[in-house]
DNA sequence: GCCGTTTTCGGCCCGACTGTTTTCAGTCG
């Protein structure tokens, strides 16, 4: 069993625990056994197979034991007999913005609710206000919680269904009777909230594809089956973002088609809807007619071996699938004056990375020979600063110990550099957390906000606009704060907050965690326009993460992002002269 | 359930914020 599971599961045992009116001090135990397992950087099976378990600071004789359970048989009997005494539904409320254990208690108890939508008319008929502890603006918060929960349903991360969508692409793929296929619509574009999964395949043979689609054996059921399209469902897992109490598995559509007509298909089914109108009315103009079986002009098949030439034919020049949004990039690809995007490869090194100092589980050298291994020739560390006590944060003898080590380190690296960095809170009144001393002592300064949400966007943009103005302030980071499937960002006045970058000579980043993805695509491209730079930074908090480098790079695309308006592209020489102090 | 002793039982937990209270409980990062 894999280590996120086991976090689950202990926490649950806890919640249950908290339900049953068990001392608060056992549930405690559960939830700080899931924090230190959630901590580990090696393997549970390793320290079971060692018979360290017991050794960790939390963990006894009773966990250690439940634990080795759960992983070597891949379920606990405890666990499952606590479950069943509970219905299924009840801890999907505990995914309500507000909602802990404590308040399920209450409702669970008193009022016998045991799912959303029990809870949700509860609160229409002014119910959980007879409880105690709780009033009006609770329940407020409740229902407006559940209908933020809903409105996520049937959404799912790009980073969860990019790589579903992968294993089953590689699959189909290797199938003898398919020639060609693709991931198509929203995933292809690289929008950061997918609904469904959609793969497109050309085949001389629809039929046999079809039967191995359906067949998978990795899918929950089969929903549809025709030789053009079939759908399957595939199961829930566990692995997604905190918005998501009312999914299912996420959908995946199989279409096929004859390989002349796949280059059609593969264009039309990428979309977006609205480039697709855009293109189709250029089509027309041009007398053409155009559908998803292909281009045609006065009855007559043109034929097009690729969307390269489906674009030619139409007077345009290839439009990167990340761009088709028709937000202009019709109009230039007329001038043939697209930006010449980002790539993967133009990427160095990246930013904003956590470690063993704050709330990372790897150590600093952990992290660079985990960069190095991805070729990048350097890597920022940003540990919290002090102000963040949760993500214990770095007080000023911890940045000097951090500072003594870095320093170690690079002496023995030849071609590789790590740079002492800081993500420094900004403090409500707009100041950043250290006093100009310390921040001095840093390579680079990024700037965040992780307290005090709830302030107006006057108040919020003031408080960006004066961190950024800060002197020594390098760079911005998750701009509004936003959890995808999980928070709305805090309201804040981006275009202003661009503004004052360009004004200050501050970096903005593109938090490339796809929980993030924050700065926004959509601003992209008035950041570039004003001559804002953006870094593309994994908030990487383990070596896993570091992979969301290229993922950033994805959504860079999308914002019309070109290899010199990204920090990240520069040599380290380069990034020496801007940035080493 | 764990830990650590003044060693077999009592305390355990960071601090801000919110909403409910009228001094604090619950949640969250």
């Amino acid at each position: 069993m894999d280590k996120k599971s086991v976090i689950d599961i202990l926490e649950e045992i806890g919640v249950m625990l908290e339900l049953k009116g068990e001392s608060e001090s056992r549930a405690r135990a559960y939830y700080w056994a899931a924090r230190v397992i959630s901590s580990l950087d090696v393997p549970l099976e390793t320290l079971i197979a060692e018979n360290k378990l017991k050794e960790l600071k939390g963990i006894g004789k009773a966990l250690s034991a439940k634990i080795t359970e759960l992983v070597t048989t891949g379920r606990l009997q405890y666990h499952e007999n606590l479950k069943s005494s509970f219905p299924e539904t009840l801890f999907e409320l505990l995914k309500i913005p507000g909602m802990g254990p404590k308040r399920l208690k209450a409702v669970y108890d008193t009022l016998g609710i045991k799912s959303l939508g029990e809870l949700e008319y509860a609160c229409h008929e002014n119910r959980l206000i007879s409880l105690k502890g709780f009033g009006i603006k609770t329940q407020e918060k409740i229902l407006l919680g559940i209908q933020q929960l809903k409105r996520y349903q049937g959404q799912y991360l790009y980073d969860f269904a990019q790589k579903e969508a992968e294993k089953i692409l590689s699959l189909i793929a290797q199938h003898s009777k398919v020639i060609q296929s693709s991931v198509v619509s929203s995933l292809r574009r690289k929008v950061e909230v997918i609904k469904e999964i959609d793969i497109l395949a050309s085949t001389n043979d629809k039929m046999k594809v079809m039967d191995f689609f359906t067949s998978l054996k990795d899918i929950e059921s089969v929903t549809v089956k025709g030789d053009a399209k079939s759908n399957v469902t595939l199961p829930l897992r566990y692995t997604q973002g905190q918005g998501q109490a009312l999914n299912t598995g996420i959908n995946v559509n199989l279409y096929t088609v004859s390989d002349a007509q796949f280059p059609y298909v593969l264009r039309y089914l990428t979309g977006s809807e609205e480039h697709n109108i855009a293109i189709r009315d250029r089509a027309a103009k041009m007398g053409f007619e155009m559908n998803e079986d292909g281009l045609f002009k006065d009855g007559k098949f043109i034929e097009c071996k690729d969307e390269n030439q489906i674009f030619h034919k139409l007077g345009l020049a290839f439009i990167p699938p990340e761009l088709r949004e028709n937000t202009g990039e019709i109009e230039l690809a007329e001038r043939d004056a697209l930006p010449k995007l980002i790539e993967e490869s133009d990427i160095k090194g990246t930013f904003h990375v956590h470690t063993t100092y704050s709330d990372g589980i790897s150590t600093v050298a952990e992290m660079a020979e985990a960069a190095m291994k991805l070729g990048f020739t350097y890597l920022g560390i940003s540990d919290h600063s002090q102000y963040a006590a949760y993500a214990n944060g770095m007080k000023p003898d911890a940045i000097q110990k951090q500072h003594r080590e870095i320093d170690t380190l690079n002496c023995k690296f030849d071609n590789f550099k790590i740079f002492k960095g800081i993500e420094a809170d900004i403090l409500p009144d707009g100041s950043i957390d250290y006093d100009d001393a310390i921040l001095a002592a840093f390579d680079f300064v990024i700037a965040s906000v992780h307290s005090k949400f709830n302030m107006t966007e006057e108040e919020m943009t003031k408080r960006n606009i004066k961190a950024i103005e800060n002197e020594h302030v390098t760079m911005l980071a998750h701009p509004t704060g936003r959890l995808l499937l999980g928070r709305e960002g805090y309201p804040v006045n981006v275009a202003k907050v661009i503004d004052a970058a360009a004004a200050n000579d501050v970096v903005i980043e593109l938090n490339a965690n796809p929980h993030r993805f924050d700065l926004d695509w959509r601003y992209c491209k008035l950041a570039k326009e004003k001559g804002v730079k953006i870094s593309i930074n994994t908030d990487a908090h383990n070596l896993d993460e570091l992979r969301y480098t290229y993922m950033g790079v994805g959504i860079a695309r999308k914002g019309w992002l070109e290899a010199k308006d990204v920090i990240n592209t520069m040599n380290l020489r380069e990034v020496c002269d801007v940035y080493s102090r």
